[in-house]
DNA sequence: CAACACCCTGCCCCAGGGGCAAAGTGAAGC
DNA sequence: GCTTCACTTTGCCCCTGGGGCAGGGTGTTG
């Protein structure tokens, strides 16, 4: 025993503040509690009593499952700074839960609807799109980003043709070419459609929408959210594969005339899939 | 590309269902999702359309952080089963955020009570323990088992002391051999104390707990409850810090006459630390 | 002097992949 | 036929937060 001497060996103060003798080493090569005192001779670590303190935080930290680097963050500065940072994570916590609720009723709703197959609350239609002329911005973007590109490279774009003196019949659309999915980001093409002659300008660029033929599938704004929005791809796809139809390019969602970023159950957005369709 | 065919690479298959080659190559090596075929020569792996709908419920339930040997569970056998199996597990994914909860509201506790210092809203005391004759049992507990453990071991003991015609005080207190976390189990010992002659039993052993003094704290059945009961400890442990007392056997809870596992606001569990007293 | 309880470092292991290298392979263009 | 490009395979090391074990040093106690 160490009688008054306030010098705790590893296993000692790891009985006291709840923590391995493999954490406590660890702990120390990352930096996040080092021992007061290494003996140069023996190598041991010596603690004392007033790291107990900060070890416990730690302890109670790694119950709730806080990375050790996000632990030394909230621990710097003084108490008042930690709790409020301590609050920032929790709340970044709840938000990343509140995600996988989501996720969960879109899993739910999933295997529901393979349970009892023949479910298609929504009909598939098809319609010919005609050439039409676009000004267009592509951008790489994630999960995170994709409604700020969306929202940002629209204006954008209505605010050069406005500018340039062009028509807008209103609505607009956004390209997916590839997946954007909560891992990976993909190329996403925004494209509002015009008449008159206007000039490519920065990122803008102008182009000619072939004509078409598409399969879409209406939904409303409540329903726009990841992954509840996935359930409309999930009925355009089953559609595709039981029509036989070979698709011609890449997905699409066309936001209607008045859409507007506000929640809502009506109608509003289209998904829609070129389709090698009867000419 | 394939054309009509139904066979798709790695990296159409992992398009198309929103998961990385890599984890794919995983997925198959583990059993969860081997491709339909594996070409011989090439050694190329080759999935079937009809491979989609599991690899997309797959991706959707990693993306919920549930464990691959879970998802296995879960998908086995019908969908039915399966969104059962999905409700156990996110129940459990529940319960273990209450508890993540009630442990970030001991930590804020903790932090606060430490940025703002002198807040000892329960006192400490001392008092003398006269000789007294328990009956107990000594068992292993983790933080699951140990409330069922002091239940049922108080139980029986009881049920003997009962039997055996002894005089029952009333009390009793469970003494902690080492800290039962999360993750460490140690010993607790069950005692009752009792008045007249009984045989040991079974696991049940009768011994002398020998006069000591003791310093505790009283806290209600509410403050009872892990890891709220941390800050009793805590608090002991401060005032034993600040005395200076050297402690002389291991911190014990001691359930007062009429204790009931009910919760409720009432002082019903003394938090007590033997020391080396005055005589 | 031996036994035992500690302590150290170093190595391999887990999930769930990411990243990179070396090597084979298929199809398309020239 | 040859090159190029995209794609595939395997293999290895990396991350977090430790657990477990081996081999060797240390300090106290009987």
């Amino acid at each position: 025993m160490e009688g008054t001497k306030d010098e705790l060996t590893i296993s000692e103060f790891g009985r006291r503040a709840g923590l391995s003798h493999k954490a406590l080493r660890l702990y120390d090569v990352s930096g996040l509690l080092p021992p007061a005192r290494v003996d140069p001779v023996n190598g041991y670590r010596l603690y004392s009593a007033d790291q107990l303190e900060r070890a416990r935080r730690i302890s109670v930290m790694r119950q709730l499952d806080m990375p050790l680097s996000t632990i030394a963050e909230v621990l710097t500065g003084t108490d008042e700074e930690a709790l409020i940072r301590l609050d920032r994570w929790w709340a970044a916590e709840e938000a990343t839960n509140e995600a996988r609720k989501a996720t969960l009723a879109y899993l739910r709703d999933r295997l529901l609807r393979s349970a009892t197959p023949g479910l298609p609350r929504r009909p598939v239609l098809t319609r010919e799109v005609p050439e039409t002329k676009v000004a267009s911005i592509r951008a790489e973007a994630d999960q995170q980003s994709l409604i700020g590109v969306i929202v940002s490279s629209t204006i954008e774009i209505r605010a050069h043709l406005t500018q340039a003196g062009a028509g807008l019949p209103g609505g607009s659309w956004v390209i997916y070419h590839g997946a954007v999915t909560p891992e990976s980001e993909a190329t996403v093409e925004v494209c509002v459609p015009f008449e008159g002659l206007v000039d490519p300008a920065g990122p803008i660029a102008i182009r000619v929408e072939p004509p078409h033929t598409e399969a879409y599938c209406t939904i409303s704004k409540d329903e726009c959210a990841y992954p509840r929005i996935m359930l409309a791809y999930d009925l355009l796809e089953d559609w595709l594969r039981r029509s036989r139809l070979p698709t011609a390019g890449a997905v699409r969602e066309i936001y209607h005339r008045d859409f507007q970023y506000i929640a809502g159950p009506d109608p509003a957005v289209d998904i829609a899939q070129p389709i090698e369709g009867r000419r």
